[in-house]
RNA sequence: UCCGGAGUAGCUCAAUGGCAGAGCAAUCGGCUGUUAACCGAUGGGUUGAAGGUUCGAGCCCUUCCUCCGGAGCCA
């Protein structure tokens, strides 16, 4: 009886008689020769069915298998006489699991986009998705090990909150036995109390906004990690955000070799991901895009996505800008006091137009002035008591950041949208599959 | 919410205001090494919806719907 065999590890079964399950691919015949291709998720292999080598029943059978109809394929793994390296299967039996009770919509040629995210829960065998599937895996992996490795304690931040924490966002609100609540969008200020209980404190979950964004950067449903640490200054705030990406970088390219081939990602430039990465000011930032086709920029402006773009492209690694004025930044922060109109806060940008992957920086420890900056904002006092509990009983210096995962994926794999980087996205115009 | 673009066969797209088409997919047939195979044949349409102009509308006009891209907002 022939072992079941996962076509990844084919390569080791060279000779033998093994058997493989899966999804009909594609199917070439040539009148007595059928090449069935067969996927099951760890790879594709070509059967090859000879008139010769099979019963005639089993022949005309393997010629009328449809896309993506389940079969089992027993025959002896050889290696492809015209690819070298390369293994296929001589089938000697093939067995029918399960034809499609209708014909599968999703054909070799091209197809649209909404096609495509309409038939999502199919699109994902593809071997594209497949491979974006895989990185994002790595990726999440590669985010616990970093903290994990580094002595941080997971700490699950709630997904209902009462109250809309920045006052920046525009929340999801649901009803909580006759209350509202709101479906979080950052955990951080929950990590700030793990922090006092840890030292080395990070969440990782899923972050829901609901501004009507539509760009090819925004999701309602996105995962999102938020480290925080005790007594760590905006200085190793940024030491922490680019040893991460850089850990995150070099794992992918270590295990993912494959997966970065399909999506025919540009791996030279993960591997110029490396610490340190460069650092500019906001100031500085606002200098480089008045003189790279913004002249109009000014003190005070945020940046769009354009604006990323061009200060990113100006770097061949991650950039991290950091000192944003404090009224474009939410209350939490410190204020830097060589400059108290500035912020101590960091966003890294992603190269290659990729835009803003980290946001974070130092938190404000003194009490009266987190008070006066609540009531600045005009946000409910009330409801940061607690969080105010934070800097009354033992307030300590501390950072942190958060990190978009789909961003992350989206930049690691050189996908053109965050919609392909996530299993079922969730967007404006999108809830199903 | 605003600006721009698009909606025609299962899919991707053509069609000067004058017979609604192609490629792929499907079905049938042919081929012993194919790689989104190839060759031949067959079936496949409420042109997003409603109204209007016209002898005649896929095409022009009005309204609406859906999607895409971008802006704003944000990670």
């Amino acid at each position: 009886m022939a072992e079941h065999v996962w076509i990844g590890d084919l390569r080791e079964h060279v000779g033998k008689d093994v058997e493989v399950r899966g999804w009909r691919n594609h199917l070439r015949s040539s009148g007595k020769l059928h090449f069935l291709e067969v996927r099951d998720g760890t790879g594709t292999v070509q059967a090859v069915v000879f008139k010769g080598s099979v019963t005639p029943e089993t022949f005309e059978k393997a010629g009328t298998i449809a896309q993506e109809a389940t079969v089992t394929v027993r025959g002896t793994v050889s290696e492809n006489p015209k690819k070298p390296g390369v293994f296929e299967l001589q089938a000697k039996e093939v067995e029918l699991y399960a034809a499609p009770a209708r014909e599968y919509p999703i054909s070799p040629k091209e197809h649209g986009v909404d096609f495509l995210m309409d038939n999502r829960h199919l699109w994902l065998r593809s071997s594209r998705q497949n491979a974006i599937l895989k990185v994002r895996a790595t990726i999440v992996r590669a985010v616990r090990d970093f903290f994990d490795g580094r002595g941080f304690t997971l700490v699950d931040a709630p997904i209902f909150t009462p109250n809309a924490c920045e006052g920046t966002s525009t929340l999801f609100e649901t009803d909580y036995h006759g209350d509202k609540a709101y479906l979080t969008q950052s955990g951080q200020l929950y990590m700030e109390a793990a922090a006092a209980a840890v030292g080395k404190a990070y969440c990782f979950g899923p972050t829901f906004r609901a501004e009507k964004s539509k760009t090819r950067r925004h999701l309602a449903e996105f995962w999102m990690v938020e480290p925080e640490v005790a007594f760590m200054d905006l200085e190793g705030d940024m030491k922490l955000a680019e040893d991460f990406l850089a850990f995150i970088a070099q794992r992918v390219l270590e295990t993912r070799g494959e997966e970065l081939k399909i999506l025919e990602r540009d791996t030279s430039k993960l591997e110029k991901v490396i610490a340190p990465f460069p650092r500019i000011t906001y100031h500085e930032a606002i200098q480089i895009l008045q003189e790279n086709g913004h002249p109009e920029a000014k003190v005070g402006d945020d940046f769009g996505g354009d604006e990323e773009t061009v200060i990113s492209n100006k770097f061949d690694r991650p950039v991290i800008v950091h000192r944003y004025p404090m009224e474009l930044k939410a209350f939490y922060f410190k204020k830097d006091p060589a400059n108290p109109s500035l912020a101590l806060n960091m966003d890294v940008l992603a190269p290659e137009g990729y835009g803003e992957i980290i946001g974070g920086g130092q938190r404000e420890d003194d009490l009266d002035t987190l008070v006066r900056a609540i009531e600045h904002h005009k946000l409910p006092m009330e409801a940061f008591e607690w969080y105010l509990d934070l800097r009354r009983y033992g307030s300590f210096p501390h950072a942190g950041f958060g990190l978009g995962i789909e961003r992350t994926v989206a930049w690691t794999c050189g996908l053109h949208h965050v919609r392909e980087t996530i299993p079922f996205a969730r967007m404006l115009n999108r809830l199903s599959p």
